[in-house]
DNA sequence: GCCGTTTTCGGCCCGACTGTTTTCAGTCG
């Protein structure tokens, strides 16, 4: 994907200019527009042809040239040119926990050290013994900074890190002195990947909490223990986890300053000292010094004249103007989910009942569910034939008619075969109440098949809604080549809604796609894909996605109550 | 390198921890 290779390619450069000891700010440029790249709503190479990427703030005439000739010749001479003064190997030292752009210079310049390997050899061997700043204590901090390196590879999902985080928040929670815990960082922001755990504290007695932190029985190294914040490394996931102990009348702006994403808190900075103020995380100062704000961060953002803004769309795409204008949009919440319409039972790969699905369900407090088992050609999911359908829609049948207060809806997950066609003859799937139509084979389709494959599927008229539209799956598998804007349009046409699927792994559609189908004046529907009724609890993950994708409740069929829901099933859409 | 109802030049966000420093630089978030 290209927009990932430029935000590498300009990461590199302020890496490089780093340890040329750059203008800041110019660094700062190429850093930000790393992060822009990571952030764009579309294809890099699209926006710069339809004229969308000359207006993204952050990207003035000498950046939007690169990346154009980056999109046209697939190289970037600036990026070229300073690889050609510091190599590769440079840069991977200075990716080092521990080791900045003055060590890699110095090393690099002075000892020839131009690869990880070289300096893991030379910190064995004593050869940085002597050299002015090292130490025991540095080259030890190198030697495990490489060995750190190699055992963390990128960033984890937020269903592995969220759970972590909630059960450290809950062991420090027994702490003595302890008055309230708080997830800062991107796990706050729920972004679907997340690189580290942030926990802010409030606690009359800060030293003991720490102690008792970095003692905790999943901790495999501690980077660093202070007074007010600490820093340590888990067994197992090499997850890093951050505390900070801060006072009670400055949590609102030490979460605002923790949960970020630094862009947003940086316009935020920047809108504070054009109103005379300073913001830091301790609050909110006036041009005396005085604190004015600090304590919640509805304060924070209130004396800013801004409008409170979720955690989950602090990402400067945009919020900031709109909290501005106090327009921002009224985020749908876990609590309008009405029903999960995608789950599976023991009829298919799942591990349950019909009954006890919907038990489980009717205890989450949902009106309605819709049981939508697989299709026969997803034989490693035992797939139902139509004989097999028939028995399930009895025994749904059956489930209604016991008074339980849930209603279960029938349907099908059917598969969307390799040429758009349903592995699932049309008599049936009308006589179901949902159909959602799922790709789970020919994932290598060209884009013009994948794009034709789904948009035939919708012609049919037959499906309600389109399953893990986009086939990724977090750190495993890309999302398939199609043209989404000609996928959202047909969806469009034919009124078929888009699944937001809440599996930890899935998290599909992602928030820019959502962000997408959305302008386009899609519907969406939150389901977990549950296969037992623990991972109905998944649905929190899924609302969060839809909050990151700036989604009300409007834009969600499933937040509908039962009749209404029906309804647009039906065709009232 | 970006940006602009005060500016096309001159601004651009802030603090904690570590190690080695006897007063601070480097790194990180």
């Amino acid at each position: 994907m290209v927009n990932e290779e430029l935000s590498h390619i300009f990461s590199d450069v302020a890496d490089i200019l780093e340890i040329k000891n750059e203008n800041p700010f110019r660094i700062r440029a190429y850093r930000r527009a790393a992060q822009i790249m990571e952030d764009l709503p579309d294809d890099a190479g699209v926006m710069l042809a339809d004229g969308r990427l000359k207006q993204v703030p952050g990207i003035g005439k000498d950046l939007y040239t690169r990346i154009e000739e980056y999109i046209h010749t697939g190289r970037m001479a600036v990026h070229d040119e300073l690889l050609q003064e510091f190599p590769q190997g440079v840069l991977d030292i200075l990716a080092i926990p521990g080791v900045g752009p003055k060590t890699a210079k110095l090393l690099f310049e002075t000892y020839g050290i131009d690869s990880v390997e070289k300096l893991g050899a030379s910190a064995e061997s004593g050869a940085l013994q002597g050299i002015k700043g090292f130490k025991e204590k540095t080259i030890a901090n190198i030697l495990k900074g490489i060995a750190l390196k190699k055992s963390i590879q990128g960033r984890f999902p937020l269903g592995t890190a969220l759970p972590i985080g909630e059960m450290i928040i809950q062991e420090l929670g027994k702490v003595r002195g302890v008055r309230s815990l708080e997830l800062a960082g991107s796990i706050r922001r729920r972004k679907e990947t997340v690189g580290d755990i942030d926990i802010l504290v409030v606690s009359d007695e800060p030293g003991p909490l720490m102690d008792a932190f970095v003692r905790l029985k999943d901790i495999e190294r501690v980077l660093s223990h202070g007074p007010t914040r600490s820093s340590a490394i888990l067994k197992n996931t090499h997850l890093q986890v951050d505390v900070r102990v801060v006072e009670k009348d400055s949590l609102g702006a030490a979460l605002a300053y923790f949960t970020g994403s630094k862009t947003h808190n940086i316009k935020l900075r920047e809108i504070a000292v054009k109103k005379g103020y300073k913001l830091n995380e301790y609050g909110v100062f006036d041009m005396n010094g005085r604190k004015i704000a600090g304590a919640t961060e509805e304060d924070v953002y209130d004396i800013l004249g801004l409008q409170f803004v979720p955690p989950e769309i602090r990402e400067d795409q945009g919020e900031i103007e709109m909290a501005l204008e106090r327009n921002l949009p009224r985020l749908i919440g876990l609590a309008d989910i009405r029903g999960d319409v995608h789950m599976h039972t023991v009829a298919s790969d799942g591990n349950s009942t019909v009954g006890q699905m919907a038990l489980s369900a009717q205890a989450l407090g949902y009106a309605y569910i819709a049981i939508t088992d697989h299709s026969q050609s997803l034989g490693v999911a035992h797939g139902l034939t139509p004989q097999r359908l028939e028995l399930e829609i009895r025994e749904i049948e059956a489930f209604n008619r016991t008074g339980a207060r849930i209603k279960v809806l029938s349907g099908m997950e059917v598969d969307i075969l390799a040429d758009g066609s349903l592995d699932m003859d049309s008599g049936m799937l009308g006589r179901l109440d949902i159909v959602i139509g799922s790709i789970h084979s020919g994932f290598r389709q060209s884009k013009e098949q994948i794009t034709g494959r789904m948009i035939r599927a919708m012609e049919t008229g037959l499906v309600d809604c389109i399953g893990h539209p986009s086939g990724r799956l977090i750190g495993e598998r890309d999302a398939y080549d199609a043209d989404w804007d000609a996928v959202f349009s047909a969806a469009q046409k034919y009124r078929v809604a888009m699944e937001i699927n809440s599996y930890p792994l899935r998290l599909d559609l992602t928030d820019t796609m959502i962000k997408k189908a959305r302008s386009k004046g899609l519907k969406f529907m939150i389901t977990t894909d549950s296969h037992d009724p623990k991972q109905m609890r998944y649905m929190n993950y899924g609302v969060s996605v839809a909050r990151r994708g700036w989604l009300e409740k409007d834009d969600v069929v499933n937040t509908q109550e039962f009749k209404h829901f029906t309804g647009w099933l039906k065709g009232d859409r």
